[in-house]
DNA sequence: TTTATATATAAACAATAGTTTATATAACGA
DNA sequence: TCGTTATATAAACTATTGTTTATATATAAA
């Protein structure tokens, strides 16, 4: 269990690969709601269920996928769960996307 | 034909799925290879053919992918039709996404 | 014109990925 | 230990996406 990141590869061959992985990461919309609301603090899942209004299974797989991209860390506390965002570059990133899409769709010339 | 990005949505739904539509660009490895080749340049669909090692279509496919996410202009001189990266910053962001799964790769705990 | 080259498109197929429903596990208070 | 709450997991289903194969279109040279 756990993705073969690393493997016997060139430089050219594991940054392609490791970019398109994060990429994933941010591809979903629904995911991308839990890294921006986890850009803001840690979070339970029901937290996230209650104010993404995502169902519990859903938010805890793709919880799950986050975690498989080394986004996010889980921790305990009695009964409940949270989940943090491991680096907050990644909600940086998300940000700079969006500008850029802004940008894009301003200077579009065709629709 | 084209896809719908603007509707009667509030900032907090545009901007999400604005984002979640260029990680898709990046999400897949032919796509970003295609990005990262043009950075350095406008190319021919052949000659990124040539130099990625797809077959035709679909490196065509990918790139009117790239056109769809507005990410790309096309030109056609003679026979040939250059594709041209619109906006270098999609390669930048790569490149943080990079850096960023670099820094993630070392800093993890659990494989 | 015909032929060759460059690219696009369409159809078929294969593979992935997202979602729901149902159920299991873990923690805890009564 | 029983019931309740929080979360995870698995299975089934659906939807989306990537790839190949075959064919169409466009340009230009012979």
């Amino acid at each position: 269990m756990g993705q073969q990141l690393t493997t016997t590869k060139t430089p050219d061959e594991i940054i392609p690969s490791s970019i398109v992985f994060l990429a994933r990461a941010l591809a979903d919309e629904n995911r991308l709601r839990i890294i921006m609301s986890l850009a803001k603090g840690e979070k339970t899942v029901s937290a996230l269920v209650e104010e993404l209004g995502i169902s519990q299974p859903l938010a805890s797989h793709h919880l799950k996928e986050l975690k498989r991209a080394l986004l996010v860390t889980v921790e305990r506390s009695g009964p409940f769960i949270y989940y943090e965002l491991v680096d907050p570059r990644i909600a940086t990133i998300a940000g700079d996307l969006g500008g850029l899409a802004a940008h894009l769709l301003a200077n579009r010339t065709t629709f």
